[in-house]
DNA sequence: TGCTGTCATGTTATAAGATAACATTGCGTT
DNA sequence: AACGCAATGTTATCTTATAACATGACAGCA
C-alpha cells in the first residue's frame, strides 16, 4: 500500500505557528483573527498568516470554508487520502463538521462527466442547523 | 399543482437594472462590476447593487457563487421550484454551469439527516474545466 | 387634506478580506 | 566566499461588504 505522506517536509515556523492556533479553536477562524491571535508571535501583517495558509491548504492540513472566509484544521487525525470534503457549518453556534462521504463524491463526479467537465476540487457547503442547536430550540 | 410565484412583486427599478445586467452577461459578474456597468443609469454606491443583489438572490432570480465572489442569474427560464442548485465552474473561461439534481439533493439531505443536522441550504461548486476548454487543451 | 407607516433609495464612511511589489534573512550547496 | 532558493518581513493597495444615517415615493386611512 502506498503511503500518504503529509508532512513531506516538516511546517515552517509560521505554518506551525498558524496551524496550532486553527487546532486549538473549537471553529473556523477567518485570517484576521488567526493575525490578531499570533500578533504576541510577532505576526506583523495579513500576508504572513496568508502565505502559511496557502501551504497548509495545499498539504491537506487545513481547508477553507467559501462561504464563511474562514479556515479550519482539518479533521482527520492522521495521514489519509480522504476524499473531497464536505461540510455541516451550523448557522447557530458556528461548529462546523467535516463530513466524507464515497457517496457523494461518486455523484458529483458522475455529474462533471455527464456535462463533459473535468473536475478538479469541489466545494460542499452545507448551511442549517447543528444537532445540538436544533434541539435548543 | 401549487403555483410556485417568482413574481409576485415586480421588480423594483434597481433590481430590474441590476437582473438586467447579470442577464446580458455570459459568465458572473462581481458586485463591483455591476456597480461599473450601471454608473451610466446613476449607480453611485455598492449598496445600491448589495441591495437588489439581496432580493434577488432571495427572490431565487440569482445566485450567489460563494467561491467567486460573484453572482449569475439563475439559468431557470420560468418558474419552478427547482432543487439546490450545483455549479461546475470553469477555471479557464470562466462559465459557470447551473446543475440541478435531485440525487445529489437526495444524498445531502441523507448525509445531513444521518448527522442530526438540520438543512437549510447548500452550496455546491466543482471547479475545473469545461468541455470546451478542455478539449482546446 | 394631511398624517403615518413602510419600503426603496441615496450617500458617506468604514470594516473585512486578499494580494502586489519589493526588501531581507537564513541556510544548504558548490 | 559566492550563489541560489525558499521563507520571511514590510508597506501599500486592491477588492468585497456593511454600518449608519438621510431622503424620497407611495399606499391606507382618519
Amino acid at each position: 500500500m502506498t503511503a500518504h505522506i503529509h508532512n513531506h517536509t516538516a511546517l515552517t515556523k509560521n505554518q506551525a505557528l498558524v496551524f496550532s492556533e486553527l487546532s486549538k479553536a473549537d471553529g473556523p477562524l477567518s485570517a484576521y483573527t488567526i493575525l490578531d491571535q499570533l500578533r504576541d508571535e510577532g505576526f506583523r501583517a495579513p500576508l504572513q498568516v496568508y502565505r502559511a495558509l496557502d501551504k497548509l491548504v495545499e498539504f491537506g492540513l487545513v481547508h477553507r470554508l467559501e462561504s464563511l472566509n474562514a479556515f479550519v484544521a482539518c479533521s482527520h487525525k492522521d495521514c489519509q487520502a480522504h476524499s473531497a470534503a464536505a461540510f455541516a457549518i451550523c448557522e447557530k453556534c458556528g461548529q462546523v463538521n467535516e463530513i466524507s462521504d464515497a457517496g457523494l463524491d461518486d455523484r458529483l463526479r458522475e455529474l462533471a462527466d455527464a456535462a463533459g467537465f473535468s473536475l478538479t476540487r469541489s466545494v460542499v457547503e452545507m448551511r442549517g442547523l447543528c444537532s445540538a442547536c436544533r434541539a435548543a430550540a
